[in-house]
DNA sequence: ATTAATGCAAACGGTTTGCACTACT
DNA sequence: AGTAGTGCAAACCGTTTGCATTAAT
């Protein structure tokens, strides 16, 4: 199991290698990054972070943050109203389906975009991004209506 | 060519059918949509409202960009940054491919991405927005480097 | 005369910044 | 000792809101 979190272990020492430090505010943000599944906001990320160590502030937050997806632990998508939504990477790629009337989300394994992908690679030279895909509109229920 | 704008004309008449008023504010901004091309973000309308008119205000832009998003004149989709996008409807259906890297942008046209859209509804019963779809990665000269 | 729409100014929410202070290395 | 990181408070930016006023119907 430990396993899954892969690299994640490493990360104090993926820090001081590059010369940036290791400190008890980053351990926090890390260990309540490892226990979320799914997407989460930046601001969701400052609430639960705050829940876990009170004296949390959001600056500090945001700035490892963005030092987490430079190193590649983190990547981030768009959410229906457009705001940033950090995931954990490595992870199962896959993209992601967002009815704009309920709200409900659902994961979109490679398999089913694989060949769309292709398509954009074959035609027009473009490495696309399916971490970073978000497919709007309106699932089975909310369009009968 | 007027035909081009379609039902843009008749907008004056569809607001009072509403029981909605026509107003000069209205009537600006109407004008300064059919002038633009592509995407443009709320802030950039309020912009070049103020600079067709600079007694404009903010507030009024977007009660009636929302107000013509309700009417169909408008549809929106998501920057790179995950900023609101507005484009006039109706218009040629198309989704959007953005380079990540060097933020350029182009159109995807509905040929190319049927096969997926027609995937997911086989699939899922998801009716996919394509004029709300945004695709992000490296373009064919980026991903070289 | 009604009442929708406007302009203003203030509030908002999430995120970012400058700077003096703290604490990793 | 050196300097990256922190906390704070304030700034920011786009957008939204409340409310008194204006103007379309």
């Amino acid at each position: 199991m430990t396993g899954e979190l892969g690299d994640w272990e490493s990360i104090p020492d993926r820090f001081r290698a590059r010369g940036l430090r290791w400190t008890t505010q980053r351990a926090t943000l890390v260990r309540v990054l490892t226990g979320l599944e799914g997407h989460v906001t930046g601001s969701q990320i400052v609430d639960r972070c705050r829940a876990a160590d009170s004296s949390t502030t959001p600056s500090t937050v945001y700035r490892t943050l963005t030092v987490l997806e430079e190193l590649g632990f983190l990547g981030h998508s768009h959410g229906l109203d457009g705001r940033e939504e950090f995931h954990l990477r490595p992870a199962p790629d896959h993209g992601h389906l967002a009815c704009r009337s309920c709200g409900e989300r659902w994961e979109l394994p490679p398999g089913e975009v694989a060949p769309f992908i292709e398509t954009l690679w074959h035609n027009r030279g473009f490495v696309a991004d399916l971490d970073h895909l978000m497919i709007v509109g309106l699932c089975r229920e909310c369009a009968r209506s």
